[in-house]
DNA sequence: ATTGCCCAGATTGTCAACAATACCAGGGCT
DNA sequence: AGCCCTGGTATTGTTGACAATCTGGGCAAT
């Protein structure tokens, strides 16, 4: 049997073809290999990743919910338009969970959780000071420093809303609208200051911080 | 041909089968018709609305990212559990949502805006003299007048957000919890308190407020 | 020349059968 | 007695075919 890219073991790991072809789909979006506004005819996905149409709808219409895709009744679906309004919404929306998500992580957070946060950051510290500039800490590492902090936020629904439904699409903005140069150095003062914040407890402050 | 329910012109009106089934299903889990943690096994509920598995599926999926019911990969689809905590969880989020929206809408809205809110009030406030106490003004016009500022914000994202991801399932919890007895008046007057702020344009205070 | 209609092709929505997987009961073993 | 294994059954996941709907171009009428 042919090997199709969903059958591939390593990344998009799902227990079913429809998360796979998801996961391989999601990352075809964020990367770029399908451009934002291509149409996404079915049989030809289907066919291009060597499943049927059912799982493939399937995935199209998890993408639906993430924002990543548009589907219109009888029409067909076509990848979300990048639009500097909506990047602008998206950073709204954002702003506003990640700032309670902040809130209730200084609240609830433990001693060992602002340890684990200050680690992090001191090994961003690092990796910073040998790539001298280059953005790899903005891409990878802070987005880890956001999911603990909303992990330790300890609200389920806030967690997955900033880490599973809104995280792809500003993974799409970013890689698009990469204007994200000297900021490493800037964010990395800044993580630091909200953490010094939740050390004190400081929940309005490390809100207004983040 | 036997009439189902889907079928039923009014209400449910989607142009295709899954929407008026999901439309059908939802308004059953919100009125509780369909009890939390109850088990939805696809052919039983496929008989039961005269539709086949696939538009289905695709109904309880939507729901599923409306988070009204929950799905396992091989194990099925539950409606989703009543908690406390998720309670909690769910109204912080809306916090932080409803505030930012509040805030953009102080900064956006229109006189035109501002009026319509405020005879939304005063509607709500005659029919709160008529009915005395009977929680008819939270049930609905609360409703409303969300409805009016999120869509005054003028950010598409944080509008789909509580109008429609997590409106429903707060809708859910309004059903069960429904501890809101003498909540309108109170309710009305902490309303107008934020029209007021807008007026004043103060975004700060409305977003505080809210 | 332009407008409206209609038809053909393509694409999405739906269906029923098939395959794969998980749950549960019963029996045997330690 | 308790635990593990095994088989059966029910349920989900997947598939390919069929039906409904939309899109675009050509033709006729005004």
């Amino acid at each position: 049997m042919a090997m199709t890219i969903v059958d591939n073991p390593e990344g998009s790991s799902g227990s079913t073809i429809a998360e796979r072809v998801f996961d391989t789909i999601q990352d075809a979006i964020v990367r770029g290999d399908l451009a934002p506004g291509a149409r996404l005819v079915e049989p030809e996905l289907a066919q291009r990743y060597g499943v049927s149409r059912g799982p493939l709808r399937e995935a199209l219409q998890r993408l639906e919910a993430q924002r990543l895709v548009e589907r219109v009744p009888h029409a067909g679906a076509r990848v979300a338009a990048l639009t500097f309004e909506r990047l602008i919404d998206l950073a709204q929306a954002r702003e506003a969970l990640e700032g309670i998500a902040c809130r209730l992580a200084t609240e609830r957070c433990s001693d060992a959780d602002l340890d684990r946060l200050e680690s992090l950051l001191e090994g961003h510290a690092k990796r910073e000071e040998l790539r001298e500039g280059r953005g790899y800490f903005q891409r990878e590492g802070d987005l880890d420093f956001h999911f603990l902090i909303a992990q330790a936020s300890r609200n389920a629904l806030v967690t997955q809303l900033l880490c599973e439904e809104l995280y792809h699409l500003t993974r799409m903005y970013r890689y698009k609208f990469s204007a994200y140069q000297g900021r490493s150095r800037q964010a990395l003062a800044e993580h630091r200051a909200i953490v010094a914040a939740m050390r004190e407890r400081d929940a309005d402050f490390a809100e207004l911080l983040m």
